[in-house]
DNA sequence: GCTACTGTGATATCTCACTATCACAGCTGG
DNA sequence: CCAGCTGTGATAGTGAGATATCACAGTAGC
């Protein structure tokens, strides 16, 4: 369990949060019922701001995607997950990995693998047709 | 030559605009000597604000990317970019178009896509080791 | 009940991205 | 020269994200 937002990506640390406490839970390794780190903690092992780490799990729970108890700490909701099935998500993880490797071997900088998932996302590539 | 940066993804839009007028010269849509839209010809057309754009121009001449005529307008700069070579890119850009292809053939949203390839970037998915 | 953990709530301040306007300055073509 | 394009510069206001601090409230264990 390693959470790690980027500061100077450009998006929001509390939406980085979100978006990794869902990563592992659809990967599995966060399962329906575990106990998420403490607010504090968590701020503190980031170091960032505890308000910044309460609204990344007030907005979890939300989504329904995490279950807060008063006192007791912040778990994963015990949600059917009516969406993608795990596998297809590890299926994914694999392609993605494999991928990015590739691009690293070719040199490629973080930045430029980045620029090119969005470029692609954005359905730009597509004025040229076959990319070359 | 068409820019489209996306207001709510987080990402400022200056910054998107500075790696979407990237991709387009590493990927040789545009070539040293073009001359880009103007600024607020781009403004309007982006339906963003004229400050919005001269930033991002601004910070791409600082970079050496782009070169500002005053009176004239804004051109390619004709670096001799000693980083990759235009063919690596292309490469990269079709192994990317290629895979993002299969993961929305997959049914994977934009959203997780990225999330998987940020987390992947991270260095996330190493603790699993080999990724299934 | 006290203590130590948990989450909750409110306030003030800072920075940055974006917008809206205005004015100024360099180039080009009639 | 002048009109119309270009980039440049300054100002002011709005909103969001993040920080620092404070106080409050629920839960568990002694």
């Amino acid at each position: 369990m390693l959470f790690r937002p980027n500061p100077s990506s450009g998006v929001p640390i509390y939406l980085q949060l979100m978006e990794q406490v869902k990563y592992a839970i659809e990967t599995g390794a966060l399962r329906p019922g575990d106990q998420l780190p403490g607010i504090r903690p968590l701020a503190e092992e980031l170091v960032i701001n505890l308000n910044t780490v309460a609204k990344a799990y007030r907005e979890l729970e939300h989504e329904g995607v995490i279950e807060l108890r008063h006192g007791s700490g912040a778990f994963v909701a015990k949600h059917k997950r009516a969406g993608k099935p795990a596998q297809t998500l590890r299926d994914a993880q694999t392609l993605v990995a494999a991928t990015v490797k590739r691009l690293r071997a070719r040199g490629l900088s973080e930045e430029e693998i980045r620029r090119l998932v969005e470029a692609e996302l954005a359905g730009y590539a597509r004025t040229g047709g076959r990319h070359g």
